[in-house]
DNA sequence: GGGGGATGAGGAAGGCGGACCTTGCGACCG
DNA sequence: CGGTCGCAAGGTCCGCCTTCCTCATCCCCC
């Protein structure tokens, strides 16, 4: 599944073409990368959290060599799903 | 940030209505989310996966009394954020 | 637009599972 | 065609996960 698939699903959901399907799959996407990238937490609910984490250094390795390599502390983004995706244990 | 705040963000973007602006995030949203509801993964290139993930099962507690607790295996829904996010790191 | 009812989300303690993270190249999406 | 992703191995450390209550959010209707 990827965006193109997205694009076809809401094409077939809605009433508009499939390149105006894309155009706002994208729009909307493209906004919430943005929000995120302004280190903005995102909350949607029924869906879940994105959340922007800041993360210590800690210790790597290069995956050829197997030196030890140390990794920089960053943020990152990580989303917490809504208690609904619970319901799909199986 | 909150969906409302992702309807005025691309309100302000494009020409639609606020009201439009809403239900076309709830339209990509929801279609996103019936996807993973199906336990499928789902890419977008520039953005990151949402990864679906058998867990095993695990021990809990009860966070109240800590009484151990098993916990059942299930489906979760793991985001992995694109490359792009670590250009963010301060 | 505002108020109210209802639904959802977060937090707390603690242990352990597992996800993360490194580099570089091949593959493939866009 | 260009840019981005996945994968390889392995250790560390982080965040998950329980229950239940409170608070915020959200939706609806006036």
């Amino acid at each position: 599944m990827r965006k193109a698939d997205l694009a076809t699903e809401i094409y077939e959901k809605v009433g508009v073409s499939k390149k105006e399907a894309a155009d706002l799959v994208e729009l909307v996407l493209d906004t919430i990368k943005g929000i995120l990238q302004k280190g903005e937490s995102f909350k949607i609910a029924g869906f879940g959290n994105f959340v922007v984490r800041s993360k210590g250094p800690r210790k790597g390795r290069n995956p050829r060599t197997g030196e030890e390599i140390g990794i920089t502390p960053r943020r990152v983004v990580t989303f917490r799903p809504s208690q609904i995706f619970k319901k799909y244990v199986n």
